[in-house]
DNA sequence: TAAGGTTGACACGACTCGTATCAGACCATA
DNA sequence: TATGGTCTGATACGAGTCGTGTCAACCTTA
């Protein structure tokens, strides 16, 4: 088998950009943002386990003004997804990167849909009934 | 990693019912209906590999009432459809059984919004384009 | 009867994945 | 300045996966 290819037709957005202007102290001490040690230690895995996973494109934390890999806790969330569709579904990484991008398309057409359907509100409710049936369907353990 | 779990919800429909009414005289020369043999022949593939994708659960051909396996056309497509998951993409076939069972899922879902939204075809004409969308995002092959 | 199908088991070579370690560089703090 | 943690990039490992192949024993079809 042939190394994964990255491809996708993607739809998705980045990353929700969660540095502000920093103050001294608070830099390593903002609520949810660790660096690799603490994030690994919070996760119990190994950090060259999520600098592979960040090198493959399945996450992107962000990084200080001196490349230190800062990550949130909706990074944390996403590796513990990763994990599950590694480790409970037995997905191999290819698999997880196209789960992951499957997702993020399921979730921006929702919104688009939704978008699309402003004025007609009985319709949007059964749009948004049936996809999160969908979201359901695929067995994930948190609603991402 | 473990061996992978068949599990996920389940909202997929059996099997295509692949009869078109027009076949009245084809009925016992179906065309488009092989033995493994043929069909490993046709798809150049090891015998082997297509009872494995069945033992996973990822085809189900169906049988003589001698037992012995019959390949449809919609059998072949599926293998093919398979086959790219995992030679192009770098899917295993825990990743593969995932994908396909979304793929239904989401075909399902879509018929479902569709039915619901019969009296509103702006609304039903909105889901289809987005859907469609939806499903070129995930840059198959087929349409499936 | 011969050819080719069935099941189940076992094995192989190549690949994947998480983990581990190394070297050399950068940088903040004690 | 010394220390310790991070950075990148490379290499390696054990265990598992996957497609393929073979075997034995039996059954179906022509």
């Amino acid at each position: 088998m042939p190394p994964p290819r990255p491809g996708h037709t993607d739809l998705s957005p980045t990353q929700p950009a969660d540095t502000e202007e920093a103050d001294r102290d608070a830099v390593l001490e903002v609520q949810g943002v660790y660096i690799i040690s603490v994030a690994a230690r919070i996760l119990d895995m190994h950090p060259q386990t999520l600098r592979k996973y960040e090198r493959l494109g399945l996450i992107n934390p962000g990084r200080t003004i001196g490349m230190l890999r800062l990550y949130s806790t909706e990074d944390i969330r996403k590796v513990r997804l990763i994990r599950y569709l590694s480790d409970e579904l037995g997905l191999n990484l290819a698999g997880v990167q196209f789960a992951l991008a499957a997702f993020d398309n399921m979730s921006t057409i929702k919104q688009r849909i939704n978008g699309r359907l402003e004025g007609i509100p009985a319709a949007q409710q059964v749009v948004q009934e049936e996809m999160n049936l969908l979201f359901d369907s695929l067995n994930l353990p948190v609603g991402r």
